[in-house]
DNA sequence: CGCTTTTTTGAGTCTAGTCAACCGCAGTGG
DNA sequence: CCACTGCGGTTGACTAGACTCAAAAAAGCG
């Protein structure tokens, strides 16, 4: 609905600094507010979905690539799994789970998307989409088609870096959530989900002590391997503990050293 | 040592028509075997880890920045954590595994790779490798200097296409494992791991119904999230259950379809 | 407000882990 | 030659952590 952070924001002064601006935050020194908004100059997430050190005229080539700005209400897909791969995404403001379906019936959350993350890169191999990418909030995204960023990768050495980087990176994370699946309790799959979800948030400007989770106790225990019961009794357990303050999705982290000894 | 397959190969007929041919077995239309051995023209492995279309120009570009057949032994890293990123490599003989440390000394096996998949690419993001590539037996890589690969995909777009579907690849095998682990039961992760192996074998021109495990138990249980006792134990109860025929590493597929429906 | 969805908590169950014993095999050295 | 050792694999007995089922409280929503 309105531009509402992916997470909202316990620190207002902060969140207003840097998050993506509403058509009336936008800074003076922009002479075209309306339209500016959309622009990639003018985007808070640039510095995380953009590469560095791009000429004027180089950015002015993305930003004519790009399609800003479709907006997709809490629970529909940007794209489904077989879905035709077209475009990659970049989320502009909300957040997003995707999602695998097993033909049994079985899915599971692969993964959770803040603002300034990019979505879509699972259908480069097939041509087709292996997930759902669902929002959860009302939520905006930036629209890439795939074909015209590879003709940009072939002319600007740091695009193609930045795409390399982007691809390499989720096989990064997905080999760290491997790990998470493979070794660690419950405990310390809960525990890690909340540093983690703690330090994007940080990278994001946001406060890194309190948050309001967009997914339900099923999504994160989805996303963790163990069932929503479970993820319930971990949170209860580290506010027993004094670790976290819990109020339903409302976080605090009160003991960061303790979360990370877990 | 010798060349011998990834895994070996129980029907000898279809070995020797398609495995990496040794100095004797090159066909005759060649000129200069010795040589051409180590050409990607003559390697078996092309149409795995080559993209389709090049001109004679390209591939042989392409053959110039790649330096073929590095050898590592039995237990030998081509890479460990935190290396600089400089290379990817082929695996051209033999196979590998991919471990990543957790801090703690937890680590945990992410992969099994075979003759013509890809290694490397886990160090894209940052500049250093995340996981250590270990030898499982005496292998044989083509190395290939990552910032020329770069360039060519540059100036090539079939080129450029093969290194992204690689990286979606990539991408898209992680998170079907991330599902394995995440969802499925012990007894369906080791059929899934044997079905998913016997497919793999099966592309490669290997038979798919009987093959030789190069992996421990405990490198099994690692990667499939479990202890190596559940390992064993799965595998003699598909034997009980007349699945398969297992003596120590040597596995026969006697019911293919009744693994598919555990 | 009434309805649904989400979350919490408890009690009982079961899968996979732990610990330990034992087998077979390969390599070593007396 | 055989005893010894180490490693990988198998199996059994027991245990613990997470799951299942159920009920009720809390939170969201039209």
């Amino acid at each position: 609905m309105s531009d509402v952070a992916a997470f909202s924001v316990i620190s207002p002064a902060l969140a207003r600094q840097q998050a993506s601006p509403t058509p009336g935050q936008v800074p003076a020194s922009v002479r075209a507010p309306r339209k500016d908004a959309l622009r990639c100059t003018a985007c808070s997430m640039r510095s995380i979905c953009m590469p560095q050190g791009l000429t004027p005229e180089e950015l002015q080539r993305i930003e004519s690539l790009i399609c800003p700005s479709r907006t997709i209400k809490q629970g529909e897909a940007i794209y489904r799994a077989n879905d035709s791969f077209q475009n990659i995404y970049a989320v502009r403001v909300g957040s997003f789970k995707t999602v695998v379906m097993h033909r049994d019936g079985r899915d599971q959350v692969t993964g959770f998307h803040l603002a300034g993350d990019s979505l879509g890169l699972d259908g480069v191999c097939s041509g087709h989409h292996s997930c759902d990418a669902v929002a959860l909030e009302d939520s905006k995204v930036c629209i890439i088609p795939f074909h015209l960023l590879e003709t940009m990768c072939r002319e600007v050495k740091v695009v193609q870096q930045h795409v390399h980087r982007m691809m390499g990176g989720e096989i990064v994370r997905e080999s760290s959530q491997m790990m998470l699946l493979g070794t660690m309790s419950a405990e310390q799959r809960v525990a890690t989900f909340l540093l983690n979800l703690s330090d994007r948030l940080r990278m994001r400007g946001y406060s890194p002590g309190e948050f309001h989770l967009r997914m339900t106790r099923e999504e994160i225990g989805s996303y963790l391997g163990v069932k929503l019961e479970t993820v319930s009794r971990m949170l209860s357990k580290f506010q027993r503990d004094g670790l976290l303050d819990t109020h339903g999705k409302d976080i605090r982290i009160l003991d960061h050293e303790g979360l990370v000894r877990v």
